[in-house]
DNA sequence: CTGAAAGCGCTAACAT
DNA sequence: ATGTTAGCGCTTTCAG
């Protein structure tokens, strides 16, 4: 396959006539434009995007990096995002950090050496010191999603409102008669684990309660940290009638462990999780989540990532996005709090 | 940021010399070599991949087409395949179909200007000419992810034994009582769909009976399409017994169809399906599944793709990858008594 | 062992 | 309106 040369040779005319062809210069006669088309059709020439991404100092390709494309919440995301981008005719490179916050400042670096045009950024630890020093050198539009980092305003982002909406599951329980109820969350490290456990303390508080006998956070994002936390919360006595789970691979440790420890969900304990992920409304019994629009998130990164690369004057900016309470019968159907099970029995159909 | 001509001026050396530091040439004197690594650490250069994949001709990135990232069953294979090209240094760009065969082809035309260095492929239609077109133009190592494409023998493959896993539980269920199982599954324009479609169908005529009545076969691999054929194979009379689905998305839509129309799992109607994604082992009750190791999938592919990028005269080699039958309570639960608590069934392994 | 120079394929500035 | 030329940043001959 040729380049541009032998498509100008094969033409007639000169390489540089073929770029402002295939580019859409003004001022071209008809003629012209004729004889290089063909001759593109002929030669079976495509544009080399490498040698033009080097000429123009543009790849358009976005850097994005999540810690796990497996989460459906990261799945849902990135396929917001790429809809947007690709409408704009950027591709993105994607990069998982597994959580390590090590692997995320690497993956930033080799983008960068990539000459991403952008970057999107769901890192693992938003304290991290090579972090802030890594994106401060960058001249790269960025967006966060999800994710704050101190001392570092150049970056826009989206934001999803999580506190008021743990506020509101942990005050529907506390009404409804719980008085032991636990929280299953990320870490610090990182804004939505902050958030939640923010609007869990704000419920007990606005009540005159303290929670923090029965807090459980876990750092790790995972099945089993979830099913971790889950013993150990579910071990205390008295135990927890309410669990709210902050990570959506958490909420599937816990089911295995209430599984596992023949607990029925909503029976013996309340379940509320956050994200509205497949398996929350799926299960038997639905399970109340605290819901936010995964899919809108990405897209709107992804526009507020190509308007800066449209005019890198532009500010950064920051969005926020709603979460809603999907109250179901997870949250509902709780028989005798106190009352624990004699017999194992498998969750009911509705 | 500079370039390597900083670089080798604040070195005092020559260009030439700081990339041969860079890539690890035979022959350097150790003076050089730390005169060199100082300035690049003085300038803070960091290579631009973009210039050396024009001048090498190779820009160490790999395209992906597959359908839909959200779909957990790609986003495991996503994440074998990333976790064994990043070992290589090998970065991926991801491209969605959607289930669009024409939007393959364009993504495939795409990544070919981006010059990447091969390609993995999960196309949504195999019989598509436009791909045997241009997948027979291109001069690239190309891997298939279950899929065939007649005509075209210079790819490299990754198949999963859908036959014989499919044609268990349908015998499993036919010798159980079954009379009327349906088929709920991809279509023919792709080989798991075909090959579940055999298992199928293989299973009912070492049986000396025939299938054909109840096979419902929908096109699209998506939650909607599942329900909507549950929907017509549930309204039949007599009602099928069983339901066996061929993709993981569709499963969801049979799920919800069910409880739509009060049909409890494994009571009502028993209930296959292929891939062990989270929610098969969730539900309650567990249901039964063909699975397979999608992550050992995604490491195979890589596999072949690195075995032909590292000498690219290796021939195109096809792997088979083993499928076993999970049997879940959504199976075994038929004509149980509907009062009492069903404990869950430990999964048996063939 | 190191330097000088050419060029990957494209595009933008300058010429006509 | 189109052709000519230089050069993006790197790597690779080819010299020395």
């Amino acid at each position: 396959m040729g380049g541009i040369r032998d498509v100008a040779r094969h033409a007639g005319v000169a390489p540089s006539s073929v770029t402002r062809v295939l580019n859409g210069y003004p001022n071209i006669s008809e003629d012209l434009r004729a004889r290089v088309m063909a001759a593109i059709e002929a030669c079976d020439y495509k544009p080399d995007a490498v040698a033009s991404g080097l000429r123009r100092g543009v790849t358009r390709t976005i850097g994005i990096v999540v810690s796990d494309i497996v989460n459906p919440l990261f799945a849902e995301i990135v396929e917001g995002l790429e809809e947007r981008l690709r409408e704009d005719g950027y591709w993105f490179v994607l990069a998982h950090s597994h959580g390590d916050p090590e692997h995320d400042v690497e993956s930033i670096r080799l983008l960068q050496q990539r000459r991403v045009d952008g970057l999107v950024l769901s890192v693992a630890d938003e304290t991290q010191p090579a972090l802030l020093d890594i994106l401060s050198r960058l001249r790269l539009p960025v967006v966060l999603l999800d994710r704050e980092i101190e001392g570092w305003t150049e970056a826009s982002a989206v934001l999803s409102d999580h506190r008021p909406g743990v506020a509101q599951v942990t005050g529907d329980l506390l009404d409804a008669g719980h008085t032991r109820v636990a929280l299953i969350s990320g870490s610090a490290e990182t804004r939505p684990g902050r958030e939640r456990l923010a609007g869990f303390r704000e419920a007990f508080m606005a009540r005159g309660l303290s929670p923090d006998s029965d807090i459980v956070q876990t750092g790790a994002m995972s099945v089993r940290a979830g099913q971790d936390a889950a013993r150990e919360v579910l071990s205390r006595h008295p135990r927890p009638t309410a669990i709210i789970t902050g990570a959506n691979l958490q909420l599937v440790g816990v089911l295995k462990t209430m599984q596992e420890l023949g607990l029925r969900v909503g029976k013996d304990v309340a379940l509320a999780a956050c994200d509205d992920v497949p398996i929350a409304s799926l299960y038997a019994p639905p399970i109340t989540v605290v819901a936010r629009d995964t899919r809108q998130l990405g897209r709107e990164a992804a526009d507020l990532l190509l308007e800066r690369l449209g005019d890198p004057a532009r500010p950064a900016r920051t969005i926020h996005l709603p979460t809603h309470v999907l109250t179901r019968a997870s949250t509902q159907t709780l028989g005798a709090p106190e009352a624990g099970p004699t017999t194992p029995v498998a969750p009911q159909q509705p």
